[in-house]
DNA sequence: CAGCATTATTCCACTTTTTGGAATAATATA
DNA sequence: TATATTATTCCAAAAAGTGGAATAATGCTG
């Protein structure tokens, strides 16, 4: 029996006042009225009604009842309406994370014009430079970069970005330009285990993919910390082009052996829910997909720009 | 599905974070308990739980809904145990009807003492000199004098009464006394049309049934019209015992023909539930039928009075 | 008062739903 | 990498639910 649909019935026999009435008026048979009355008044242990064939009326327990599963079915209504709505409408708390780079310069612009535009919302960053487990910090929406090795979530593909190799002038008039992978043995290598802790470089010429294993003079684990070590002309390191984009721009970094660098690598916005996508899960990835498309740095277009 | 037990299920699986867990805790199998939680979702339009098979969190939509579900089955709970309650436990209101006389003599004394047994009760009382339908009327009790003719209702024994004729000392004086049934012809005759119209007076002697047609001189439909007529010497009436003992103990009234008075008849308590009987009207049954049951008048032992 | 239409209930055969064991794929942990 | 545990799906069996037919009861009407 489902106690719901039997609060229902009982309601509804009592308003009618008639088992009959209330089949009629419920498309179901009287012997099914019947029924789920009598079990329901079984599973309580009291009489609802006091009935003969021609009036059905409410026992003071009956009266009682009828009031607390009025209001009940109304509660459950309610509540149902309130948990879809929390779907439907975009509400509560997204949270997002990036990498710290990513995050400061891509993320926390848009994210501002997005909560401009949904006032319900409150936002919560994580840039971090390791990878986050969506499902066990309680994240909404993360940045992946790079291909995708987690199959349970969904993705979004909004960009590409390549991996450069850059150095800064001085560094490069003091120790020569390295022109192949080779030429890398004879250099200072700064390395980035933010993300990738692997010190093997991959390389691609034409079609040939090389792979070339590097003897790090040092290791840093945030991204920051290599870039500021390549400005002091320390070596060369390795990063996203998006990361270094601004000293490339103002010609404090410059990138080297660009013949040889790999195939850019997806920029993906990834959530953890499958089907039923929350609404501001939903409003955010489609939000932040169109900008980031559209950016010069990393958008669909950049290998053109 | 019974969708309380479903919510019942979704809660306990949050609370444990576990699907396994809660079909452990809850002794079911966790297909039945995977299933439930697919159905509430189902029904609900939205995703509930981010599950792997390592770990389950709540969605925003499952968090806003664990709340109200939460209530929603403490309400029932609270619903049902009322409910019962107001049956288990004397509370409410309590209906009962008698007649006008039998009320103010026998009814209203004992309804005192019984209400300061049971404070939370409130009473309401219907006399009235004729036959009250207990279901119409959404009364508890009744009083019934005479051979029972619903048998749907359930009806405890509390006693018996006669039926006698009665007159002033002045109007026998006056007109002689009537020592047989054809006597009444000679005589005015003060019929009660309150409980039964019927013209036909029945009399016993000895083993002997008898039956007279009366023509009465005036019809009251209220026994204490019937009385009064009497007291002011207009004729013979025929009353219940009980309604004239007064008169008769202090000599303004008298009887006539005590040879050929009918059987007596019984009285009983009534009232429609059935098997599941509310507490106050099983509390009052009890009670009254004690008090009546010792009632010099009308008590089981009111022939040897 | 008798006849009648309607009602609540019960019975029974059939249909639908629910259940848990077995199997499988996934996933944290050691 | 291996393993124990987990969530899920499949499937056959058990349980529950359903409505038509039959029956007794009961207000209403003539």
């Amino acid at each position: 029996m489902d106690r719901f649909h039997a609060l229902n019935v009982f309601v509804k026999v009592a308003e009618l006042k008639g088992f009959a009435a209330a089949a009629r008026h419920l498309n179901m048979s009287p012997p099914t009225v019947t029924r789920m009355v009598s079990m329901l008044e079984d599973s309580l242990g009291i009489r609802l009604f006091v009935r003969t064939t021609r009036s059905v009326m409410l026992t003071d327990s009956g009266q009682r009842f009828i009031e607390d599963a009025r209001r009940i079915l109304a509660d459950l209504e309610e509540a149902e309406r309130a948990a879809f709505g929390s779907y439907a409408e975009p509400t509560g708390e997204l949270s997002v994370t990036a990498s710290v780079l990513f995050g400061r310069m891509f993320i926390t612009p848009l994210l501002g014009e997005f909560l401009d535009l949904y006032p319900k919302l409150s936002a919560r960053t994580l840039y971090v430079d390791r990878v986050v487990n969506l499902i066990d910090e309680g994240l909404d929406v993360g940045i992946r970069i790079g291909n995708l090795a987690d199959s349970s979530l969904m993705a979004v593909r909004c960009g590409a970005v390549n991996q450069i190799l850059f150095a800064s002038p001085s560094y490069l008039e003091s120790h020569g330009k390295p022109e192949t992978p080779d030429d890398l043995s004879c250099h200072a290598i700064i390395n980035s285990t933010a993300l990738n802790a692997s010190a093997q470089w991959h390389f691609q010429s034409g079609r040939k993919s090389i792979t070339k294993r590097v003897n790090p003079r040092i290791s840093m684990n945030t991204n920051d910390a290599v870039i500021e070590l390549a400005l002091q002309g320390h070596g060369i390191g390795r990063l996203l082009s998006y990361q270094v984009a601004p000293y490339i721009a103002d010609g404090r970094l410059k990138t080297v052996m660009k013949s040889y660098e790999p195939p850019e690598v997806p920029i993906h916005l990834v959530h953890q829910e499958g089907r039923t996508v929350s609404a501001k899960v939903r409003a955010f990835v489609d939000f932040a997909v169109e900008r980031l498309k559209s950016d010069s740095l990393i958008g669909q277009n950049q290998t053109q720009a």
